[in-house]
DNA sequence: TCGGAAGAGGAATTCAGATTCCATTTAGAA
DNA sequence: TTCTAAATGGAATCTGAATTCCTCTTCCGA
């Protein structure tokens, strides 16, 4: 019994051209806001900084913490295909270490980044824990595993805690390769 | 030119009796406060846990950060005191790995701690940057270092990074003894 | 080109904490 | 015991963000 309405419940409409430009805007905004202050980034700034009002970054994200889901999400796709970058390699090992070295770099470049790893903010809903990205790790892990070139025992949970780990790391003002270098060392097979 | 004055600026005179046992109480309720929820337990609360008002939590910490600061010293301290129980053994490998696992364990059963441990929100005071603390760990690393037990470029830098990167580890939610013997094969020498 | 629904803006409000204030109580020196 | 500076408690206030609300503007289908 779902018949055209005036404002149907369920609206799918596609957004107003200025609405979608605003929405980019805003989001590219928060991006940026974030990589510099991490989380502590006040909305009215977000705001300034992407040319709207609050009133219209409301519209969009209903609240600050949509915003941030809407961000870590991003991160996390963003992870997502680096991760399937690293495993274009031949190399399992090779691969593992390009991914370490990689992820390391651009944790050092993005505070957004590293709040985003550290789980502990999100209660226990782990933003990294989609099928898809644990796939990912698995498949790294284990075609790593089968030339021996890592711990036998490495599961993507230890995988994940190595990685919120070295963000923290990086985070506490270590040189990223280095401490990447410390992970790999710690994972290393033989 | 200093003599009695019923008010001197300077003031060191010993804390009434009842003021010090309230000093002791807040300390006390603050610690297991924040060990629980770490840095956002609220002051009202750790008045009340303390059995104290507000005000009087106030009294002996102007503000919040002070409380924490004075909690942060202690963890420091504490932190101090085991590596020097570590320093105690024989061995200078197995001196490392005690230590390590202590720290982990300790840091399972904090929030306090960890946070303690998470520089960042230090601004760039990090704590752990005494020079006690820092001796205590060059000790620990020069003797594992002498004897080749971990690698021989390791500086204490990399050591407080790691085990900031492990408290982050564990906060995500992964086995402390696990996530400490990752340290300890990322250090080991040969 | 018009009408009205969707969107924008930003001052005003809300809210959750930290912090202050002061009337009252207490330790401890004389 | 007496007296007063020190200490206390907790309601009231302040603060700094998030979020709402309502008026004005803009898109876009007919």
């Amino acid at each position: 019994m779902t018949t055209k309405s005036p404002t149907p419940a369920n609206d799918l409409r596609p957004l107003r051209v200025d609405a979608r430009r605003n929405r980019e805007r805003i989001l590219v905004a928060a991006r940026d806001a974030f990589a510099e202050a991490g989380r502590d980034v006040q909305m009215p700034e977000i705001a300034r900084a992407a040319g709207v009002g609050v009133g219209t970054l409301y519209r969009h994200f209903p609240a600050k913490d949509d915003l941030v889901r809407a961000l870590v999400r991003d991160k996390v796709q963003a992870g997502i295909e680096t991760a399937r970058e690293a495993l274009e390699r031949d190399d399992p090992w090779e691969a593992v270490e390009w991914l370490v070295h990689e992820s390391a770099a651009k944790m050092a470049v993005s505070r957004g980044l590293r709040d985003a790893m550290s789980v502990i903010d999100f209660g226990h809903e782990n933003p990294w824990n989609s099928d898809e990205a644990r796939r990912c790790a698995a498949d790294l892990l284990d075609r790593a595993r089968e030339v021996s070139a890592i711990r036998p025992d490495l599961t993507v949970d230890d995988w994940q805690a190595l990685m919120c780990g070295l963000s923290a790391a990086i985070a506490s003002g270590a040189d990223p390769a280095r401490q990447a270098d410390f992970v790999l060392a710690a994972i290393r097979g033989r």
